[in-house]
DNA sequence: TATATTGGTATACAATAGTATAGTGATCGT
DNA sequence: ACGATCACTATACTATTGTATACCAATATA
């Protein structure tokens, strides 16, 4: 219902309307950590630094860059508490928690993919 | 049943293991110009020629170098036909094809999500 | 004979993504 | 007083990705 194949015409900048939702996406969830982060912070709220412990090998500057703009996106949240010395809380918010059937589905097509591949 | 919540562990080394198929289809999808070819080749079959003058923008660097990595992949079929010049078509494979569940679901995501992010 | 089209390749460059390393100021335990 | 921990930031670098430009041999069209 929502295929390109269903769209009469097909002119670049039909295809290229299509394919912004889809870019949006692979953007959100794409390079080297943004999954990382995604899938640890899936099982419970993490501390920075704790983070920076779990996902192996990320630098800060990374970890905070991609922290950022999933926060932007509205895919985490950060709250800080005014202890001392302060401690930032992050957690996925359920919106990003609704992303999880998206990584679903690529993921099955994957393992498929990865079985055809392999037998090559 | 597939989801990374299910997994009562999640030790760097799983968290990977799952990652991997997703990250695998990311890189099949991503880049700027991936999309728009498989999009395209979606419709009908494309000579090279034709290809490039459809997506606006390409090189036939780029297009060459994709169109290569997404043969390797299965997803698109190459055949040349001994006609003088030879003329070359690419056509998206059935297997091609079958990703189009995989990015209506992220699509849809998408679609969602600009909406949620332009409201704001 | 001159020019355009076929399906590309070669070389050099620019832009983006990610890494390495060091450092910040406040606070805490020893 | 000393070092460690907190959550980061700054600067400089490397690596990957994509662009620009030119070119190829064979054939078709003007």
């Amino acid at each position: 219902m929502n295929s390109i194949k269903d769209t009469p015409k097909h002119t670049p900048a039909e295809c290229k309307s299509f394919i912004l939702p889809v870019r949006d996406v692979i953007d959100l969830i794409g390079g080297k950590w943004k999954l990382p982060i995604i899938v640890t912070l899936s099982f419970k709220s993490y501390r920075f630094k704790e983070l920076e412990r779990e996902i192996v090998g990320i630098t800060p500057r990374m970890l905070s860059k991609e922290l950022k703009d999933l926060e932007i996106n509205g895919l985490v949240d950060r709250k800080e508490s005014a202890t001392t010395p302060i401690t930032v809380a992050y957690s996925l918010t359920n919106y990003g928690l609704s992303l999880d059937k998206v990584i679903e589905v690529v993921r099955d097509w994957g393992i498929t993919h990865r079985k055809k591949i392999m037998s090559k």
